[in-house]
DNA sequence: CAGTCGATGTACT
DNA sequence: GTACATCGACTGG
């Protein structure tokens, strides 16, 4: 298993947003490791993108952003919920990529006991914020390195492009237009999401 | 199935 | 005050 390295996140956003489709991301719990198939992204950016947390400059709270690529960022939303985005591009730039919906593959008892017992599969991770319940992802994990240690992310055969689809982004009303929601076309496991413009 | 709406903390006007 | 990169419970068809 091959862990992505800091030169992986340190490209231009969209290219990585694209290429984070297929790739696992991995979180160590203890003894446990969860994991899952990443199947659903949205890119953030400082420039031209006025919904991105980034994009009024650096701050207390997406200070993470604006760090080198490979860091995790973590915020907290709707005063119950945790979101996970991968940080892109250099030092001083503020872009990460959010991850949206993963495909469970190790650990699925665990991310059960995270969500709670009755959950289906399909419901395991569909979504920005059931993801980070599932993978137990929150406020310590903010500023993390992704080298595999605690999260990371294993590289993994890249999505042919017919198999991504671009959409709108989901939940935002700023910069709407920007089609810089990616998923994997055809995947059971993507977010519902709310009505998008497909490409 | 689709649509509506309340929960509940934090950042910003 | 208001908005928020959401979810799940509830409604009606």
């Amino acid at each position: 298993m091959t862990i992505l390295p800091p030169a992986f996140y340190q490209r231009p956003t969209l290219i990585v947003a694209r290429e984070l489709l297929g790739k696992i991301f991995i979180r160590r719990l203890g003894d446990c490791l969860l994991s899952g198939r990443i199947v659903e992204v949205e890119a953030y950016h400082q420039q031209g993108d006025a919904s991105s947390h980034s994009s009024r400059g650096r701050g207390a709270r997406n200070e993470v952003m604006f760090r080198p690529g490979g860091h995790l960022y973590v915020y907290f939303t709707y005063g119950m919920h945790f979101c996970m985005n991968v940080v892109t591009e250099a030092e001083g730039v503020g872009a990460a990529v959010l991850l949206r919906a993963v495909e469970p593959l190790e650990g699925i008892e665990i991310m059960r006991l995270h969500r709670g017992e009755g959950k289906k599969d399909r419901d395991l991770a569909s979504g920005p914020a059931k993801l980070c319940q599932a993978f137990g992802v929150g406020r310590e994990e903010n500023g993390l390195l992704l080298d595999g240690s605690i999260v990371g992310i294993a590289d993994a055969p890249a999505l042919p492009p017919r198999r991504i689809l671009a959409t709108s982004r989901v939940g935002i009303s700023r910069s709407r237009e920007l089609p810089w929601r990616f998923l994997a076309a055809g995947s059971p496991w993507v977010s519902a999401g709310r009505p998008s413009t497909t490409l």
